[in-house]
DNA sequence: CTGGTTTAGGACTCTTTTGTCTTTATTATA
DNA sequence: TATAATAAAGACAAAAGAGTCCTAAACCAG
């Protein structure tokens, strides 16, 4: 459904709006809370900030941020920018002509699941996952190190 | 979304249905209809066989046909057999411990879109998509070459 | 200005997916 | 029985995705 690549980018920018508004936190940290690759999510906030959606800075007390508040950033807008558009847009069997002029069989019923979907990643920003304490906790619970417990350890 | 290997599956299952119940279709014939590779598609195809989607039968008037009536084949049976369950069960943000036990906080949104999909591919059937003569003549305009023309040159 | 910290960028490796080719086994027909 | 047609199976190549590593550039603190 998604690349690899688009998880971490949605976990990671999931992790920045939990974190305090605005702070730049180093991409070490958000790898180690979340488990992943350093340097693999390091290519990946890249390719985020290049697009705009996050801001870097370098050297001590650097790292990223969100570019935008929480509550003005959507799903989509992650996914499209590392997936591309293919997702919301294209034919389910892969047929390059399929469209409105010339459509599969499955062209119109696609349309509605699409439209599902979109809906579900275009209608939900980050702020909308972390607002509610319960959500919030959920996704803490999902980290493998808690990031008290990782700037303890620095 | 769909790997291409399950788009070239549900391509060639809804060309098997759009053809005479029962008859079987030589793979040379499917690929050329289709514009797919041979080689390509005999893999897929034989996959399907081994989940007892399709029959084969090697030889002259030999090639693959449906196991079962098109009305009974659903395309999430199709998806499951190549792609696996993953599209219907995993969770979005990829996290090897979500459930509902442990949800992360798109867990609850998901399932909702995730049902829709589910509803999309498991209540399709290959023969919905073939009865009306509208879908059938817009699944055959799909094709680079018509199967007249293809047996036509044989 | 120096040194440590952090992102940026590119080269590289490994794995998976996609695709090709060749050989073998099976079947129908003459 | 011989021949041609066809799926089955596996080896191989190419491309994309995932992940690692190293060097450079920017930034801050002393």
């Amino acid at each position: 459904m998604l690349s690899r690549r688009c998880t971490y980018g949605l976990q990671a920018a999931l992790f920045l709006a939990s974190q305090e508004r605005g702070a730049y936190i180093p991409i070490q940290r958000i790898s180690e809370c979340l488990g992943l690759s350093f340097h693999f999510l390091t290519k990946v906030l890249q390719h985020l900030t290049h697009h705009g959606l996050l801001r870097s800075l370098r050297g001590p007390h650097g790292g990223v941020a969100l570019a935008r508040p929480p509550g003005q950033i959507t799903l989509k807008e992650i996914v499209v920018a590392i997936d591309g558009p293919d997702l919301f847009e294209a034919c389910v069997l892969g047929l390059p002509g399929c469209g409105e002029q010339k459509p599969c069989p499955l062209h119109e019923d696609w349309k509605e699941v699409r439209g599902c979907l979109r809906n579900a990643f275009a209608g939900t920003t980050l702020a909308m996952l972390v607002a509610e304490p319960e959500r919030l906790a959920a996704w803490q619970a999902c980290w493998t190190t808690s990031p008290d417990a990782a700037s303890a350890h620095s």
